[in-house]
DNA sequence: TGTACATCAGTGAACGCGCGTTCACTGATGTAC
DNA sequence: TGTACATCAGTGAACGCGCGTTCACTGATGTAC
């Protein structure tokens, strides 16, 4: 199996890894919210007062996994803007790829995006809204569509965000099986949207 | 205030709505997943132990939650048909509208959906898909739409429909004043998506 | 209408249990000399 | 390299508390005659 690990900093890091692993699997069946703190120090194999070693409360955990699982979406869209010039169908195919090494936390996202705690749903939200802004700055860099009014380019890249948000909610909570078809529903989503934006002005460059 | 209920099968059915309306109050702020039976019970000013003359259990509670959540939608849609001459915004319009005086359970719903047990997930995702294959029928009918393969149909069905609870997720959700701005972007999304479908194929009639 | 009995929504005591948090501790790892 | 002390992740006992659930009960309402 794995070594002991050499330094106090790398064991201590190991267990607060495992707390965080350990709330993911247990709040993938039952949610975040019906969590205890002593369950999840049992499932990381500590005591519950070696807890606080860590984190300040459950909560402090919570947002610890929203902001982890946050960064992972940013790491993952800053790699799609590496590559402008791929089709719509690469982009949505390649953001699925980023997913998919990490369903745990994605799914933590997804289900504490509307049921979970006020700060949590806020961070989310929050976050949500930075990725709409920034479509929208991608968007209006594209000749077709710089004539736009600001408002309806928010609004056709907010239906596209939440419909690849949808498509990833489905995606990590559907069997192994499901998801193939879950990826190429998403794509077809996204170019009827891309489709009907097309034909919204008659902007031709 | 009001009288005292006349017949015990009267008042029985008023604690029943008691701990139907404290639960839907309480889990607005914290989720179902949250909740314990004896504050349930608190809120409707009943002992814990009578609880279990109207519910065999929380699990059970929250059921008949979804079933009522899922009714009210049911209604709401039979209502929808009952004018399919209705233009594309006001159809939309009207839906938010059957929303407006029932957020409450609506949230439930829209919380549950994601965030809650296996159970009640999944009989709110049947409940969705029901409706889904519904729209199909639906959107079979129209001239415009009738050599779309049904494939295709249901993926732009299931966008239709991803879109408009995403709307009431975020009504719900939303302080008053922006409610309306939801309805609106909400009703612009939809018209992007049925241009995008005009567009699908040069399907003309 | 009056009486005697049945029903049953709500009560209150009691139970064992897992909870979050405090506290003083242990002993392996780290550091200074 | 060896020794003496500091650090600190994890331990284990203890606490008071709210939990779900059982049980025998009360007393107002309902029903049969």
């Amino acid at each position: 199996m794995s070594e002991q690990a050499a330094t106090r900093g790398e064991r201590k890091e190991r267990t607060r890894q495992a707390l965080l692993d350990g709330t993911l699997a247990l709040a993938a069946d039952r949610g975040f919210a019906a969590l205890s703190l002593r369950e999840i120090a049992r499932s990381a194999g500590i005591v519950p007062t070696a807890f606080y070693r860590h984190f300040a409360s459950l909560e402090d955990l919570g947002a610890t996994l929203v902001d982890e699982g946050v960064k992972a979406l940013r790491l993952a869209l800053r790699e799609v803007r590496r590559t402008p010039e791929a089709s719509l169908s690469d982009t949505v195919r390649f953001v699925f790829g980023q997913v998919a090494g990490k369903t745990e936390i994605y799914g933590f996202l997804t289900r504490e995006r509307h049921g979970g705690s006020g700060t949590l749903r806020q961070a989310i939200a929050m976050e949500l809204q930075l990725i709409v802004r920034e479509l929208v700055a991608d968007l209006s860099r594209l000749r077709a569509l710089d004539s736009w009014p600001p408002n309806d380019l928010e609004i056709a890249a907010d239906l596209l965000v939440a419909t690849v948000t949808d498509g990833i909610a489905a995606y990590v909570a559907a069997a192994p099986r499901d998801q193939r078809a879950i990826v190429d529903r998403t794509v077809h989503q996204v170019r009827l949207i891309a489709l009907g934006m097309g034909a919204w002005l008659p902007t031709k460059d």
